[in-house]
DNA sequence: CCGTTAACCTGAGAGC
DNA sequence: TGCTCTCAGGTTAACG
C-alpha cells in the first residue's frame, strides 16, 4: 500500500494516539507475515511504553522505554486501526463508525482505553524487533537516503546514475539507492520532470538530474500535506482519507489526455518490471 | 559487482 | 451466480 507520504501520515496518527502509552497486552493471531513474528513478541513488549514513533522512508519505528525498537513495514496491504474498547469510541476506528475488517487482523495491541490492530490481507508487511542502537543502525544501512532529505541532492543522484544501464524508473524504485519512493510517486516525478521512465540512467542529463531531485521533494511534500494518496481504501489511522489521488497527473490515467497544458498527448500504460507505468509519449522523452 | 524476473499472498473487479 | 483472468502504494532470492 504505502509509500513515504502514506507512512508519514500513519506515523503522525500514531504519534497523537500512542505516544507515551503503555502496551498492556499483545495478541498475535497469525505469525506468518513476511518475516515470522517471533514467539516471544507478546512477552517482550508487554507493559512496555512507546516513547516515540519515528519513520524512515517506508518504515515505522516504535521506540520503547526498555531501549528496544520495533520496526514495522506495511508491505502492500498493511493497515493499522484504532478501536475503542466500548462502542462509543468507534469514531477512533479506521472506518469511522463502521467496524473493523472481519479477516486478517493479525496483531492486536491492547492499551488502557483502546486497541491498535494490524490488518494485512496479503501479509507482505512485517514487525521486526531491534535490540539496541547498533542493531538499529545496522538495519537501516540497507536503506539509501530518503528522497525528501538533503542527502538526496543533485550531486548524489549524479553519482548513482553514472555508469548504470538500468532504466531510470527501476533505479528510483531501488530503496538501496534512494528510499521512500514507490510506484505512484516515481510515475508522478518522472512525468513532472518530462523524462521517459524507460530512459537509461546514464543518459539522464544534468537538467533532468536536477528536475528529478526537485520534483521528488515537491511531490512527496505535497502528498504529505494532502494526507497521502487514498487509492482503494487507504486512510489515515483515525479514518480520514488522503486527497493526493486527485492530484495525480499520470498515475492510473491510461487513455486519458495528458494533463500538461498545451500537450496533445495521451497517457499510455506500459509495463516495467511487472509494474504499471504511465507515460505521455509526447512530453516524456 | 549489475540487472532482470519470479515469487511471496489475498481480494476486487472485469468479462463472459 | 460463478468461473477465469488481471491487477494492486513492496521487497528480495535466485539466476545469468
Amino acid at each position: 500500500m504505502p509509500e513515504l507520504p502514506e507512512v508519514e501520515i500513519v506515523r503522525q496518527s500514531l504519534n497523537r494516539q500512542v505516544k507515551n502509552r503503555k502496551i498492556i497486552k499483545i495478541q498475535v493471531n497469525n505469525r506468518n507475515l513476511r518475516l515470522k513474528v517471533p514467539k516471544d513478541f507478546e512477552q517482550i513488549f508487554k507493559n512496555a511504553v512507546i516513547e516515540k514513533i519515528q519513520r524512515k522512508s517506508k518504515y515505522l519505528i516504535l521506540v520503547f522505554n526498555n531501549h528496544l525498537y520495533c520496526v514495522i513495514h506495511l508491505g502492500m496491504s498493511g493497515t493499522l486501526h484504532f478501536m475503542g474498547l466500548k462502542k462509543k469510541i468507534t469514531n477512533l476506528s479506521f472506518y469511522g463508525s463502521q467496524s473493523l475488517p472481519k479477516k486478517h487482523n493479525h496483531i492486536i495491541f491492547r492499551f488502557k482505553n483502546f486497541k491498535l490492530i494490524y490488518n494485512d490481507p496479503r501479509r507482505f508487511g512485517f514487525f521486526k524487533i531491534l535490540n539496541n542502537k547498533s542493531d538499529y543502525l545496522r538495519f537501516f544501512t540497507r536503506i539509501g537516503p530518503e528522497a525528501i532529505s538533503k542527502d538526496f541532492n543533485k550531486k548524489y543522484l549524479r553519482k548513482i546514475l553514472k555508469n548504470r544501464t538500468k532504466n531510470i524508473k527501476n533505479l528510483l524504485l531501488d530503496q538501496k539507492l534512494v528510499s521512500g519512493l514507490g510506484n505512484i510517486y516515481v510515475n508522478e516525478i518522472l512525468f513532472q520532470a518530462k523524462i521517459n521512465p524507460f530512459k537509461k540512467s546514464y543518459l539522464i542529463n544534468l537538467d533532468e538530474n536536477k528536475k528529478i531531485v526537485k520534483y521528488s521533494k515537491i511531490i512527496l511534500n505535497k502528498a504529505i500535506r494532502f494526507g497521502g494518496s487514498s487509492i482503494r481504501d487507504f486512510k489515515g489511522i483515525t479514518g480520514k482519507s488522503g486527497n493526493f489521488q486527485s492530484e495525480f497527473k499520470v498515475y492510473d490515467r491510461a487513455k486519458k489526455k495528458c494533463s500538461r497544458n498545451k500537450c496533445s498527448g495521451q497517457i499510455r500504460r506500459k509495463i516495467i518490471s511487472n509494474r504499471s507505468t504511465f507515460i505521455c509519449s509526447v512530453c516524456q522523452k
